[in-house]
DNA sequence: AATGAATGAGGATTCATTCAT
DNA sequence: AATGAATGAATCCTCATTCAT
C-alpha cells in the first residue's frame, strides 16, 4: 500500500513541520522576530535544530511561511466573497478588523513590526504591501460603490484608523477603549 | 579657576556624549535599536567603545536618553503652551502630527518600534506610555472644550487616524496620499 | 527466474550506484571533496540520501571507489601494456599526460588535491603514493631503457615537470603556455 | 608620555594579533585552510575567539594576513635584488627554492592548497596569481639574459620542475630524491 | 575623560550520518 | 532497494559589556 505508507510519511512530516510553524508563529508573536532564536524554536518544539533547516531554507523563510499562511487565513474572512452588498461588505471588514485587533494582539504586532522593518526580512516585505494595499483597494472600492464622493483618501482614511487602533490596542491593551472608538466609526459609515 | 576649569571639561564632556547622543539617534533611527551595535555608535561618532560606557551604563540606556529628549523637544510642539484657542490648537496639533510623520518618518519608525515593543527596552515603556496617553489627553481636552458630546472617544479617534497615518505613510512613503487624507481630517473637523 | 530477477536487481542497483559515482565525481572534481554535501549529491542525482549510504559507508567511502576506478581507467593509458618500444612509450606517456592536463583540469586539481591532504582520506592516501610511484617507476625503467645514465633522477625530473604544468594549468587555464613548454620536453628527450 | 604608552598598547596588541597569526599559520599549515576552525585557533592561541574577530574580518582575512606576510617574506630572498649577473642570480633562485621545499613542507602545502582552489578563498587567488607570474616573470628575464632562445617557455619549464618538486617533496617526503633531481636542474642550467 | 583589548555567551546555518518504514 | 525524517555536533561570526591603563 504505497498510497497508505506515502500518506502516513506526509502526515509525520506534516505534524513536525505544524509543530515548527505553530512554535515559531507563538515565539515570533510574543518576543518578535528577531528576538527569537532559532534554538528556542527547537527547543520549544522539541525537535532539533537540524530538523527546522530540513523544512524550512532559514529562519526567515519560517517567517515567510507563517505570513503566508495568515494571509491565506484571514484574507477572505476579511474581505469577503463579494456576495455582500457594500454596506453590509464594509460592515463585515470593519467587524473583522476590530475583533482581529482584539483577539490576535500579538499576531498584529508581529504584522506591524513587519511593516515598519522595510529590510530585514526582505522577502515578505513585497508580499506586505501586496497584503496591505489590497485590503485597502477592496476599502476604497466598497466606499465608491457606497457613493463615496472621494472614495481614494476615505479608503485610505478608514484604513489609517484601524491601523492606529491596532497600535493604539497594542500599546494600552483593555484600557484602550476600543467598544467607543468602533462605534464612533459605525455612525461616521452610518452602519 | 576651579570653576572655570570645571566648566571647561564639563562643556568637552557634554560634547562627547552629545556625540553619543546624536549618532545612537541617527543610527537607531536608521537602522532600528536592536540592528545598531555600540561598536557601530563608536565607530561612526569616533570615540570609543569604553566612553560610551563612562556616559552610559548600557545601549538602552542610550535609547532612555534620546528618548527622553525627544519627549521634551516635542512635547511643547505638539500641545502647545495652551495659549491657543481650542480650535486653532487642534488645527496646530493636526499640522503638527502631519509634519512630523512626512519629515521624520525614520523616527516615527523607532517610536512605533519602541510602542510595539514592550519588553525590549522597560524602562522606556512607562515613559512611552505616559507620553502618548498624554498626548491624547490634551486631545480629548480640545475636542470637550470644541463641544464633542464623546470626547474621549473622539480623542482615541482622532489619535488612531494619526498613528494610523504615520504606519501607512512609513510603509509606502510618498505613493501614500498623505495630503488628500490631510483634507479629509480638517474637513471632519471643520479646521 | 531467480536468476533473471537477481541480475535484473542487480543491474538497478548498479544503476544507481553508477549514477552516485558519476555525480559524486562531477562534484567533487567542481567543488572539490570537502565542499560537496552528501546532499548535493543526492540531489543532483535524484536519489535519496539514505541509498547513498546503501551502497558507501560513508562520503569518503564514495571518494575512494571515484580514486580507484579513476587509478584503473588511467594506468594503463598511461603507462601502456608495455608492447612499445621505449621511445614510443615515453612518448606514449607524456602526450597522454599533457592531454590529459588540458582535458581534465578538474580531475587533476581534485587528483593533486588528495596528494596535498595526507590525513583527510586515509584510505586513499597509500594507493595515491603507489599510483605515483608507479607511474615514476615506469618512467624510470623507460628512461634507463633508453640509455640515461641517471634514470632515477631523471624520471623524477620528467614527473616533476608533469606535475609542475598541471600545477600551472590549474593556476592559468588557457593562459599557460602548455604547447611551448610541451615542445620543450619532447626536445629535451628528443621525441 | 602619550608615546610609550602608545607604544607599549601597540606591543601589546601586536603580542595578541602576532598569536593568531603564528597559531592560525601553524594550523592552517598542518591541517589546511577548511579543516582548521577559528575555535581551535583561538584555543590554541590560549585567547577569546572574540578577539580574533577584533583583529580579523574574518577567518578568510587572517589566511590573507598570512599569504601578505609569505610574500613580503620570500620575495626578496626568492628574487634577489637585482644585483647579481643573471647566472648567480637564477643559482639563488633555484637554491632558495629547493631550500623552501625542504624545509618549509607545510608552508608549501598550504600554498598549493591555495593555488589549486581558485574560489575557496577569493581576496588571495589575484595576488597568488601575481606572486607566481611575477616570479615566472624575473625567471624568464634572467633566462632571456643568459641567451635562452625561448626564455618564456624556458622559464615556464623551470617553474614548472620547481613547483612539480615541491609537490613530490610534500606527497613523499624525504624519499623522494631532491637532491639528486637538483643537480640535474644544475646541470640542465650549467650552474 | 578616554582608549581599545579582551571576553564569552549566543546566533544562524551546515552536514555527515542514522534509522524507521 | 529506497526514502527522507531526524539528529547533534561543529562552524563562522556578532555583540554587549568589562577592565587595565
Amino acid at each position: 500500500m504505497p498510497t497508505t505508507k506515502k500518506r502516513n510519511t506526509k502526515v509525520i512530516a506534516d505534524a513536525s513541520k505544524e509543530k515548527i510553524f505553530q512554535t515559531a508563529f507563538d515565539l515570533f508573536a510574543l518576543n518578535g522576530y528577531s528576538r527569537t532564536s532559532v534554538d528556542a524554536i527547537a527547543k520549544k518544539a522539541k525537535i532539533s535544530k537540524g530538523l527546522i533547516y530540513h523544512y524550512f531554507t532559514s529562519k526567515e523563510d519560517i517567517l515567510r511561511g507563517i505570513f503566508l499562511r495568515f494571509v491565506e487565513n484571514t484574507s477572505l474572512q476579511m474581505t469577503g466573497d463579494g456576495s455582500l452588498p457594500p454596506k453590509a461588505a464594509l460592515k463585515q471588514m470593519i467587524d473583522f478588523s476590530i475583533s482581529f485587533i482584539i483577539h490576535e494582539v500579538k499576531l498584529s504586532r508581529l504584522m506591524i513590526a513587519l511593516v515598519i522593518q522595510p529590510d530585514v526580512i526582505k522577502g515578505i516585505n513585497k508580499d506586505m504591501s501586496k497584503l496591505r494595499e489590497g485590503w485597502w483597494g477592496v476599502l476604497i472600492d466598497l466606499l465608491k460603490k457606497m457613493g463615496y464622493k472621494n472614495p481614494e483618501a476615505e479608503g485610505y482614511f478608514l484604513g489609517a484608523i484601524l491601523d492606529g487602533i491596532s497600535l493604539g490596542y497594542i500599546a494600552m491593551g483593555k484600557s484602550y477603549p476600543i467598544e467607543k472608538v468602533k462605534r464612533l466609526i459605525k455612525k461616521k459609515y452610518e452602519l
